[in-house]
DNA sequence: ACCTGAACACCGTTCAAGT
DNA sequence: ACCTGAACACCGTTCAAGT
């Protein structure tokens, strides 16, 4: 008989941050955020879940700060070098289309996104999307607006598909004189992608 | 000795659903997400934990999505009758604003609204919005548009909010060549109206 | 009909111990 | 330095039982 290498092997790649962070987004991806835990995550390392504790000391609050900076905190390329209005709008929406993505993707982790961790995982994201528009000639008090409402909406509306098609009616009183009427089959790409030109819209440079 | 009343006693208000769904929102809004627990929210309504799935068979998870619903599934007010470009915008104003208030007051249920649960709770509210922008001579696609895009700025940007004001530097690497500066407070009153302005001035009837 | 009490299977985390 | 095993205080939920 063969010799099977033991179970309890040390030759497997050994326990980093990394490693585990990759894990936890598996699991989230896979099986949802509710099913994210430090046991599972232990079994799916082959490691008892108290290891992770040495590489994450302050724990799962730990792991999910590090997986929202993961899955988040991605800044935008710089424009490329040519400049006019076409360029740096073409940017925004490139980068717009490929962070909508992101977030889809990764959608288990949007509810950490939106709570208080991690204050400073969005800093990067907004000062490359401010470098983006100042370089496009658009004033500095309108850049900083602009892409605050950028990754608003971008972040707003990944919020809304996820909450799936909304197929049922309105609910709560209508108010009155007003037949609220529902909504079909939603393409969300296509939607996206219009309510995205609305809001680069109002911006002139 | 004068009698108390036991304290087991009947005669304190019977539980039901609203007072359930008040003392949840209480205990979110006042300790956090996190905190809201079946047996401390028993302990709340003055009653065993297991008495709440009596009202609420379905438990926690039906809890949960009739806290989104409570917050979230609210209509706009139908415009005033006047009609004219600045009514209905005025009418979209407002109702972004009251909504933005609602939600950061109750910000702990933001994460549960970014979650798939209740898929059907924002139909409402949606299509009140469309209502409004068709009766401003808005075309039915673009009016469809413009309600996802508006209440997409309005959630992403309230969950900006919540996640507080960044003070730290940027995160991640880089792109080449820019030196992302980062930003000093925010004063999000102000910005939210700006951003509101920026969304709202592609809306041509 | 409405609520309780005990029990079950699971959490995150600590702590002393192993190698 | 890195990982384990047992233990603790807590979860959500079930189920039989009380009134």
């Amino acid at each position: 008989m063969v010799r099977q290498p033991a179970l309890n092997a040390k030759h497997r790649a050994p326990l980093s941050t990394e490693r585990i962070i990759e894990a936890a987004l598996q699991i989230i991806d896979g099986q949802g955020l509710g099913r994210l835990t430090m046991r599972r995550l232990g079994d799916a390392l082959e490691v008892e879940a108290m290891a992770i504790y040495h590489h994450l000391p302050r724990g799962k609050e730990q792991l999910l700060d590090a997986l929202v900076t993961h899955v988040a905190a991605v800044p935008a390329d710089a424009p490329a070098t040519g400049r006019g209005a076409t360029r740096w709008r073409e940017a925004l929406r490139g980068w717009a289309r490929a962070y909508r993505e992101r977030l889809l993707t990764h959608a288990g982790v949007l509810p950490l996104l939106v709570t208080r961790r991690n204050p400073a995982a969005l800093a990067g994201t907004t000062a490359s999307l401010r470098e983006i528009l100042r370089q496009g000639g658009i004033p500095e008090r309108t850049a900083a607006v602009a892409a605050h409402t950028l990754l608003s909406y971008v972040i707003g509306h990944a919020a809304m598909e996820v909450r799936g098609t909304t197929p049922g009616g309105p609910e709560g009183p209508e108010p009155a004189g007003t037949a609220a009427v529902p909504e079909g089959p939603v393409d969300w790409d296509a939607r996206f992608l219009a309510g995205l030109d609305l809001v680069l819209a109002g911006l002139n440079p």
